[in-house]
DNA sequence: CAGTGGTCTAGACCACTTC
DNA sequence: AAGTGGTCTAGACCACTGA
């Protein structure tokens, strides 16, 4: 725990503890340098780290203030999740998890897999296909590529769980970051039974991932297809 | 122009033009240093930016790589378009954008609009609706709701063309941050025809987005519903 | 063990906001 | 004019990687 790390997560605290309110100022630099005996260049780390996540705005010559959010951004949980790199299953934390193996397979990597997961043409690939369902209610079917190289010891009973849980807990490679993109589109009829979806009932958000780890190897490459009435999407983007 | 700004310009074209290729060391901080004549703070915020873009990856002890990104997200115009504020008209640049005009009224600001919007709920708010053709295929329908006391002198003329050169152009104001989120619905009857999507054809992709000026005021809340064909939201996630 | 990025200090000067 | 954040310097020491 860096001293920018706890000084993010006390004035995180505050601001959801009400002790720092919406549309308030905080303490300037200087005050918080001297509050946590630290030097300016750290206590900007921390705020910076909170601007990213939205819940600061810094205005030059007039102070640092505690921005007003309501809605789902309002949740701390909910804001959190979309920037973090748990999961399905941790995601869903303290709810009945359950997955659905429909296939698991080593296959010849298909030329775009190849392309995303940055391996050779005729290299074996992970496949996985599985409907993930929370109290016993489908959510999500996850078509999941991994390389067979450096992501090895993958079982039906890993697929079963958690497969963020096994890289990250038993093989212990760290998840660095990901790039994502959104689309809506209707569900397969495949999908339809797999989701319960009726026939024009309900279209699919679909979250197409590539993910990497600490040392820059990708190890994901994903498509997530949503119930739409079971996912959202948040970002927050500052200049 | 600020040092750390321009040497992430730099590096950043180095990157899109070959010098630094995908997968391959950058210079090492203290090199980019001399490079530069900067200090080495400079240096490391020139690339935390690039960082956070998705560009680069660093690693403690061995260096600081060329992400290989591959797909939409290597055009360089794609990956910054999702990081900055132009507005649908600046994101369409070099094509023929078109708005027509559903809707142009003050209202008294529905519940969860003044909510979002941080108004009293009696207060008037700017509401318009409006369909955006590209090269005359209609794209999006936007409903957008903005504060009446500082967002002043919307007119036809304005709303026909692009809000956001308005704003920053004309009224001088600086847009800073966003916050979205994105879902999967099928369209209103009404959505059908402006969107020219036959029955169950296609669903949109909605954005529901809460945007900040630069000193801290809410200055609109919106829901764009795309034609699933027509749009895709990129993210970077970084931990 | 050498190379490299991560964290941190103790300042300085400037640009902007607010009064 | 005073207050406040933005940029920048010239270092230091540590943690980790890879040979």
């Amino acid at each position: 725990m860096f001293k920018y790390e706890s000084i993010a997560a006390d004035i995180q605290n505050k601001i959801y503890s009400g002790v720092y309110q919406a549309d308030t100022k905080l303490p300037q630099e200087t005050a918080l340098c001297r509050l946590y005996n630290v030097s300016r260049i750290t206590v900007r780390e921390a705020l910076d780290h909170l601007v990213r996540q939205g819940l600061i705005t810094r205005r030059r010559g007039a102070g640092t203030y505690v921005k007003p959010i309501v809605g789902e951004n309002l949740c701390p949980r909910l804001l959190a999740m979309s920037q973090q790199f748990g999961g399905f299953t941790s995601d869903m934390k303290g709810r009945n998890v359950r997955s659905q193996v429909h296939e698991f397979t080593l296959l010849r990597a298909p030329e775009k897999v190849a392309e995303k997961l940055q391996v050779s043409n005729d290299a074996f690939v992970c496949y996985i296909c599985r409907t993930r369902f929370v109290d016993d209610a489908p959510y999500v079917v996850e078509y999941t590529y991994m390389p067979t190289d450096f992501i090895s010891g993958i079982t039906q009973e890993v697929v079963s769980h958690s497969i963020y849980a096994y890289i990250e807990g038993t093989l212990k490679l760290n998840i660095k970051s990901a790039h994502r993109s959104a689309r809506a589109d209707l569900p397969t009829e495949q999908e339809q039974k797999w989701l319960q979806i009726k026939k024009g009932e309900m279209p699919v958000l679909e979250i197409e991932q590539t993910a990497y780890l600490d040392d820059g190897r990708i190890f994901e490459y994903s498509k997530a297809r949503h119930r739409a009435d079971c996912f959202t999407l948040h970002t927050v983007s500052v200049r």
